[in-house]
DNA sequence: TATTTTGTTCAATACATACTGAACTTAGTA
DNA sequence: TACTAAGTTCAGTATGTATTGAACAAAATA
């Protein structure tokens, strides 16, 4: 049973959408294929053939996702082999880690500010633009609290606007 | 006068951290060189020798950051150099564009979604994700609305918290 | 018009890093 | 214990792209 062409083209689209944000193709498209397998789990030789990749680039991969938390291994008794799967991971929380690079990006302009020799334009801007990021930073915590609370409804607002 | 060894570090950390937003290290210092030089505005020459770069490269950077809105480029009557400095961007723009890259992703999971033949755990998590993603970035219109209404009582918060 | 100054363009290079493939490790099986 | 299967590691290669530097263009000056 040969996987469709359909599902390849969403594989390779899912490897470049990761490597815009910065994980490597050959990882986007692991996860790709877990993502659509429409399986419960898959062997590593199976992510092999349909990735017509090495055994080095597959286990870099399936060990970067499951740091990440995106997919987990499985074993199963009598069977030596290690299935992956997509692990539960709740949505939220990829968004989280994302975020860290508002604060980081925030703490670079503070110290920009604490490098200039004078009070300008530029430092004001600095100060603003700062603020400004950890002040979204602790917004979008909030943002991600009332999801948490109020996830089924936002749902079916969602689907409802659908039809 | 010579540039203090502070600013050329924090130049060099500005590059780091524009490379890991997706552009280049030199842009990042160019950028980075614009906001902590203490000047009204430098020439294309200051930038190379501060920077030790190529003429290439500079003009490269320059026209990034022009482009993105970060500097802009000023002349003066009886003065054949053009002179750069920071433009008084609003960093709220900044989040705005990056945000498109939340309504990129979310497509591709939905897409995925589409691309299954079976109606698993995983398609559930495909659609939630998928409009997690793009409800997130509907809030943060609104939080950037926020903060364009509420900026100084914002900035204000901040600098006590500091006291 | 010839010359000098300022900045751009583009082919070549340098650099970083993702990927491969072979050798190796680990653990189950005979 | 020898053998086989499954996955990892790592040195080398391939690939993409940032940077350089030389040649060029544009425009002001003499």
């Amino acid at each position: 049973m040969r996987i469709s062409q359909n599902k390849l083209a969403y594989i390779e689209e899912a490897g470049l959408m990761f490597e815009k944000l910065g994980m490597t193709r050959m990882t986007g498209r692991v996860l790709g294929y877990l993502l659509v397998c429409d399986k419960d789990a898959v062997t590593f030789d199976q992510i092999l053939e349909t990735l017509k990749a090495s055994k080095g680039s597959v286990s870099n991969s399936t060990r970067q996702l499951i740091q990440i938390g995106f997919i987990e291994p499985v074993t199963f008794p009598g069977d030596r082999k290690t299935y992956y799967r997509m692990s539960d991971i709740e949505i939220d929380e990829i968004l989280r880690n994302r975020m860290k690079l508002f604060s980081d990006f925030s703490s670079v302009l503070a110290k920009g500010r604490s490098v200039k020799e004078r009070d300008d334009a530029v430092s004001k801007w600095l100060l603003e633009a700062s603020v400004f990021y950890s002040w979204v930073e602790s917004q979008i915590d909030e943002v991600i609290e009332r999801w948490q609370q109020e996830k089924e409804s936002i749902m079916n607002q969602h689907l409802e606007k659908k039809s």
